[in-house]
DNA sequence: TTGTAGGCGTTATCAA
DNA sequence: TTGATAACGCCTACAA
């Protein structure tokens, strides 16, 4: 003989809302009615499913209300690297939103593959997911034409506009930012500035540089090529760009890289090579990565607020999802707050390297 | 006319398998057995089909697949702190993993608050994901009663044995991680040896403590409980011990921290103070987060394989899913390895301290 | 205030 | 080798 549980429903299986309404001999429409609180009912009947879903610990399917209603409640988050320590800060920042708002974060990491991204999309599109973030990433025209853009959901792009569709869009005033970094450098007395590029394919990136050139233009300085460094946003890349740079013949005295894991990897390379910062070279990024403001660190550098940035775009999307298509696509730019460290100081007399012999 | 916006005004109705049946003038069931592969289709309506697929593009809800089907092809992944770099590394290793086997991660966020863990959990089993990861958490025994244990799926936890329910673990050898680091530290001569604990709640931190604590036993030196602090796996709280630590009255030689997180704390607090790492006093961590090799950093520490710790624990849960309950529980212990860097050194002679003036 | 019934898009079972 | 049909669990017109 089973030794049967009278008020859980038989092991394992979840109750459904029949055998809530079957307990309290009511219809399903009426428990439906009841938790979602959608037309009045009777305070009598109320308190009776109410109990009747809190003994039998009934929870609404998911899915099946997902089927019903052609909604998930999940958003897509597509990152570039969750291990590069700019992405955890917007992905918190997106997670905190969307559980405000019950709802579900799906991680996506592309490692910047293009092929993954295209397969994650698609797969969070057959998932249904209500919407999508892209964070630091894009959708090239050839990237989009591999599924029905029709059946996209909405989209939020941070740091990096969208090509092929548009978007609600989060980012930094970059252009701000580096202005008042390289104001502070050339207050310093810095001439010969250095730039460490991201990845081309990158909106702020393209846009820090940009600045970087116009500000050097403005204050009547040559922008030497050579001075400028192509990065890919890593800790190694940066590295690389230091090494070259201050093996150069004429070297910067300042090196300005487009984000903060560029700077820190410039500054390996520098402390590697026995030389002073900000003693004999000034070097500063740009996001405020959270070791930045560590006392070994202590890079320059221009904050984005990087975990409103995610909650920002999160908010967007839920919106939109809510809203509606009707209104134009918005464009949020979050203000960028130069914080000056230990890592930037007076330029060195540019003529006294020349004379140290390679 | 209104022009349509295809992402702001998004969902074309995707086609239906209805719709695919329509066009290749099959059953619905002819469509699914050919995609799924099931059971024998003549070439020729195979061949229809597919090519239907394709000019549709056509892919099946994975909402409808999953109330039918009982399955999600999801899986939660429950974290503490996002932010804190142990977590993206090792939900890194997860996301890899799922991905390989075509299944999404749903990223949950806790920030280590119980309600929030509880009510995370909870929407996940309603949402029918096919697993459960915990990454350095666990439920205890009181949190599980929060619902029906009968209906968790399939658990696995990282770093955190389950107390309340029997669960797939995946870990470090913490024991044999901080044994090689004290001999490490007694061979440089190091005896006054502090430890900064972990939280209390978490099993590795318990074991890293224990190990320390029995290393020093087996060299004979006496473990003063002053030189134990209490810390929670932060930046801050190792800042902190470390400020508490160097201004002991007889301060030790060298610090253990039971994470990296809180070491470089301690190397801050100590740089604040102008002290100098190997010299005055050593320090080392446990995890080889990513910065601790940074030249800046430095840090001389235990490797958790924390992309390895991720991958495991993901492959070790899609087995069991797949599989089914029968097998009993399974521990996977990865093993650490030690990282000697510039952070720790010969042990400064005890008593040249006490003669400098606080 | 409550109940009935249909359908969301699949897959599985049975029948042909 | 294929088709019809019944679920899966829910929400929501429409009816009462």
């Amino acid at each position: 003989m089973t030794k049967q549980d009278p008020v859980l429903a038989p092991s394992g299986r979840r109750p459904t809302i029949l055998d809530v309404a079957a307990a309290c001999g009511v219809s399903p429409a009426t428990v439906s009615n009841v938790l979602a609180e959608k037309r009045h009912i009777s305070a009598e009947t109320r308190a009776l499913v109410l109990a009747k879903v809190q003994e039998l610990k009934y929870v609404a399917s998911a899915t099946a209300r997902g089927l019903r209603m052609n909604r998930t409640w999940s958003i897509g988050v597509v990152v570039g690297d969750i291990a590069n320590p700019f992405s955890p800060e917007v992905v918190g920042g997106v997670e905190e939103a969307l559980w405000e708002r019950k709802n579900n974060l799906i991680l996506c990491n592309t490692g910047f593959r293009s092929e993954r991204k295209i397969a994650y999309i698609q797969s969070l599109i057959d998932k249904h997911v209500d919407g999508l973030i892209l964070v630091t990433q894009t959708l090239t025209v050839k990237e989009a034409s591999a599924f029905d853009i029709k059946r996209l959901p909405p989209l939020v792009t941070i740091n990096r506009v969208s090509e092929a569709i548009p978007s609600d869009h989060v980012t930094v005033d970059n252009e701000q930012g580096v202005t008042d970094l390289m104001n502070h450098l050339f207050a310093l007395g810095h001439k010969r500035i250095a730039f460490v590029k991201g990845l081309t394919s990158s909106t702020s990136a393209a846009a820090r540089h940009k600045a970087y050139r116009a500000a050097m233009k403005h204050q009547g300085l040559l922008v030497d090529h050579e001075l400028t460094i192509q990065g890919d946003y890593t800790i190694e890349s940066g590295a690389i760009a230091g090494r070259r740079l201050v093996e150069m013949s004429s070297p910067p005295t300042a090196i300005v890289a487009a984000n903060d894991m560029m700077a820190i990897g410039v500054l390996g390379a520098l402390r590697d090579k026995g030389i002073s910062v900000p003693e004999d070279v000034s070097v500063a990024g740009f996001d405020d990565v959270s070791i930045s403001s560590h006392p070994l660190i202590n890079l320059t550098t221009i904050e984005q607020p990087k975990y409103e940035t995610g909650t920002t775009a999160a908010r967007l999307l839920l919106e939109r999802i809510e809203g509606g298509p009707a209104e134009p696509p918005r464009v949020v730019m979050l203000t960028a707050n130069l914080k000056i460290r230990g890592t930037t100081g007076r330029a060195r007399p540019a003529t006294r390297r020349k004379l140290i012999p390679q």
